[in-house]
DNA sequence: TATAACATGTGATAATATAACAAGAGAAAA
DNA sequence: TTTTCTCTTGTTATATTATCACATGTTATA
């Protein structure tokens, strides 16, 4: 995965350490409240999501995750990245072939993803209406929703007037 | 890619002799019409997902179009269905990693996929509502929509209750 | 501690997708 | 009409993404 821009990160340039530090409190805290077992390497590929603040191939995350004496076979990032996503503390974003970590995991949400193809940055926004105009037309079709996945593919503030 | 259930397709069972008919009709007026170049490997490559009437992998459609004397190798079909594509005339359902050919390529809208996980049917809806949300939440982010997929995973009606 | 369930490390391989280049076909200009 | 340009196709090779299978280790619980 080659990002281009890393710096247009979720299209408002911003000191994430608060983020990072807010999600990352909100997992251990859910972890010992339902058993939810963030083992090391768990936790590790959460806060490399975190870190980067952008969506991450899995091959991309194994990297820093052997670097940190993790193992560096595959299946220690996708089983990681699975438990994430699983849990809802991360993502997957299918068109980038990517995840991301979560920015709101306190809420049960549909993640709708605005991603840029001038820069792959990623934002992920809480939208309700979204939710619930999906709903209705699952319903007139009798399909019962279990996952949802939005993805908007375009031009972010930045890339389409490089100006500002 | 494996269909479990190759019956359970759309969801309600059809004759798709007229749909295949009339789309590829569409198709033909329309390539002649503004100068598309709907060659022999593109014009198969879009009977094929009709004919099949569900979504496809690429090696799938491959297959089919090597059966019928054109090239064996990926790219053969990774082209014809990024020309579908490009041009409306199929979607790109990336949870299964798969194709499928739009079903009302006459209106210009969001598809939005519901994925059944039971038998891997595919149903495309036109949601009129959704895509205005969508908007909403764009312009909301100063973000410019390019091309939208909602993909909704969850159990079709039949295997919801197979009793029915 | 025994045991069952879950988690990790590792090697191998499967499945999906693209790059690069040569050859051919069609449209359009000279 | 022949030249030229563009688009399309065939083909080889390779990149990227994802999973399987099995041994080992770890944790929770009886």
């Amino acid at each position: 995965m080659v990002i281009k821009n890393p710096e247009t990160v979720a299209f408002h340039p911003h000191d994430h350490a608060p983020c990072i530090h807010e999600v990352l409190e909100f997992a251990d805290k859910t972890a010992r409240e339902s058993g939810l077992r963030l083992t090391p390497v768990r936790r590790r590929a959460l806060e490399v999501l975190l870190e980067n603040h952008r969506a991450m191939g899995a091959y991309d995350v194994l990297e820093r995750l052997a670097e940190d004496g993790f193992g560096n076979q595959p299946p220690v990032a996708y089983r990681a990245l699975d438990f994430l996503v699983d849990n809802g503390l991360a993502h997957r974003v299918r068109r980038l072939n990517a995840y991301a970590a979560c920015m709101h995991p306190q809420t049960d949400h549909t993640p709708l993803f605005m991603i840029c193809r001038g820069c792959d940055a990623v934002a992920e926004s809480v939208a309700l209406g979204v939710q619930t105009e999906i709903s209705a037309a699952a319903a007139a079709a009798n399909f019962t929703v279990e996952r949802v996945n939005v993805e908007v593919l375009g031009l972010c503030p930045t890339c389409k007037d490089p100006a500002i």
